[in-house]
DNA sequence: GATGAATGAGTGTTCATTCAT
DNA sequence: GATGAATGAACACTCATTCAT
């Protein structure tokens, strides 16, 4: 942003050859960067050192904290990098001004895509993402709840809109897509399913988008099953014993 | 050796079982791995110092290792508890013969019930569980799987009982399923939803039961969505748009 | 040695066959201190646990501090049980009123005697003994310094009595002695001797005596050998230089 | 890189050759293992902690690991530079083309030389050398049995040659001959001789030499001596003896 | 900017020793 | 006397971070 031309000051002698001081020096960023999403990958980020980063990226030791303030910021840079990005397209489909049905299968397809363009990344915020109790480090916890506050949002819009019934809570519509979602994706994670079959990915795409979709769009209609004892009972039920 | 017979006092009922060596060795375990699991859903795995357990736990630094080969096997330990227990019970409900919508229902269940009475430990699982990318520790992986594998099985058998539609793949289904489950808690976990709120609970542990079962017994009768782009195109379209 | 019989007092009951208490304790305390010459013959004083120990003994943890005050107490008393032996028959040597080449014989039979009776024991004394340069424990240095000393003081007698040539340092004649015997041990030890061969070993007793005797009495007689250029050089010279 | 020349400033002797990182990477190790020699020399490989060698040579804790991958590595180390150096001299006397004295007599000049120059180191190998019945660690055993071999192939090379009478075991003397040498300057640590009195050191190294050699080159004249039982019945009957 | 040696706090693990039963 | 659980000090080793070149 702060980008600080300097063009070359007569400096007559050898210059290197691609790019300004500055460019090359956002490259060796990206570069670290790239780095620590393939090391975290790996070996998980408690599991993973400096040195480690440093070795797969090609760079000295000391330069990551050239780059870097510390290890955390080096995390929350992966996060920023990757995270902020996919948040961002899926913020971008929640927004759009298209029917419920559409933009789930919009987030979906953000979501499996990131997958297929960089299972690596999507390994580490899987993995990685919330997992960090200790605080501090991962502060992923903030932007990825910003998303499913934002999910909710759109979820009880549509049912203003009546485009779903409004029995199901839209905040748990929301935090059920997005667990949907990183299941269908830990399954190729965890090598439940292939991840070497691009097509099992779409098709595991495509029907987490329409079960999703089924599930929440039919939520009014209590398909006539063989005892659904909780639907009506539960809810009063609780009430009636929180006395306690 | 030393037994020493305190037969009950005319207290017919609960007996305290205390007094054998062996009885409060067996209890000392215990305790350690209770503080074990309390630490660990505070800091995490990588966060935690056997000193703190030691210290939650009320016991001398070493002793922790008289009852835990060393750190990794008092993890293995806490899981297998925990998640042993957990997994054992949702195990049951799979293997029960009654309709698929029967046993969805009891494992959602499970999980919120294990939930209502231990959520530390609960976080503890959903936080680390399956996140050690470094093997070796939470062997989780293998029993969790397991579990996933069988409930694939289910799916499979309940397509053939005909008590669901067959285009949805069992083993994503299964997936789908856990994904949607370990979302609604973490949803409290997180604090999106408020976890001191009991009616709360039960009513996201209804509402994920149904919804789910909604998607998945609702996916073959596509409902007449606006747009439902991918249902057939979906695997020619993908493909074409590849190219770029 | 304080023997303190107490033969039944009436006590008609369930008496342990075998032995006084005292008597049966004083084997007690046997049995650990063998175990405690076979571990260390295997691992080394550091490099063993008082658990091994009292496994090996086949006792419980804790009853070797009931013999033993603390690791260096068995230490010590596994050289005195051993060592002070094996010194006690050597002085008794040096002591004998013999001609001095009986008394070097007697000593290296008393050295090579004690090994086939016992390897391990002497394994363990030519590991250990001495090299325990933090001091503490293993005071060994005291006693066996003593007997050099005496060895020291019997080739002086020998000297005065004319059995062995004047020249050699009776202090380094006794040194030299027992750096043969030791070495001649150590070579069984490090196995540059066959250990089994208990031939090989009456041979290099034999040899180790005689040659030894050899040297110490031809000291006289500087056998025409090609160039001995320090006999007299050095000697004078250094002699000379001591004024300094 | 930044490679800053520093042409001698007339200095046309010794050129400090501090100023390139390597030289002083080296400088440092060196630093680092003279004071492990020292602190081992002190306390003893088990006494001894990284922590006190790093002390000693007054670096941080952490530079030790970054010049030996562990203490075990540091200890080979410190036997490397100066046992190897040690058993190197020796073996370039053994393999000699001088007659037999010569060789001899120059095997004693080395060790004590060796322990003239550097008393504490010397003091680390006989005392700890060849003690590490743990194993792994000191490895010594390899290097050292090595050289008594070389040792004794020196003494049957002479036995051929006739300048050594035949009856004498070679491995035998050979291993005797480091058994005088290794005692004699043992009797320097342990305070048996006067250690800072150089002319005693001189007078030890020449009277071990002559000595050995009488005794070994007068093993075939068996000097009238009173009774010599062994000599020859021993031998003879050990032999028959042996049948059983 | 780059490099990697230097630093040292932090932590897992061992094991001698004590003590209640 | 026996037993082995309990205690905690001691120490090896790691690794994030700094700094001189």
């Amino acid at each position: 942003m702060a980008r600080r031309e300097r063009s070359g000051s007569g400096n007559g002698k050898a210059r290197a050859p691609r790019g300004t001081r500055v460019e090359r020096e956002a490259e060796r960023k990206k570069t670290i960067l790239r780095a620590a999403v393939d090391v975290f990958s790996k070996k998980g980020f408690h599991g993973c050192r400096i040195a480690d980063v440093a070795r797969e990226a090609g760079v000295a030791y000391g330069l990551v904290y050239h780059y870097f303030k510390d290890k955390d910021e080096l995390l929350e840079s992966v996060f920023e990098s990757g995270w902020a990005g996919f948040l961002g397209r899926v913020q971008a489909e929640i927004e759009k001004d298209v029917h419920l049905a559409a933009r789930i299968r919009g987030i979906v397809h953000v979501a499996f895509d990131a997958y297929r363009k960089d299972p690596r990344g999507v390994k580490v915020l899987i993995l990685e993402v919330g997992r960090s109790p200790a605080g501090g480090a991962v502060n992923r916890g903030g932007a990825f709840t910003q998303v499913v506050l934002g999910a909710a949002e759109m979820f009880r819009e549509a049912q203003r809109r009546g485009e779903m019934p409004s029995q199901l809570d839209a905040a748990l519509a929301a935090v059920m897509l997005f667990g949907a979602i990183e299941m269908g994706l830990t399954a190729f994670v965890l090598g439940i399913l292939d991840k070497r079959d691009e097509a099992a990915i779409e098709r595991a795409r495509d029907q987490v988008a329409e079960t999703f979709l089924s599930g929440v769009l039919g939520a009014g209609q209590p398909l006539s099953l063989p005892e659904a004892p909780w639907t009506e009972k539960s809810g009063t039920k609780s009430r009636a014993e929180r006395q306690s």
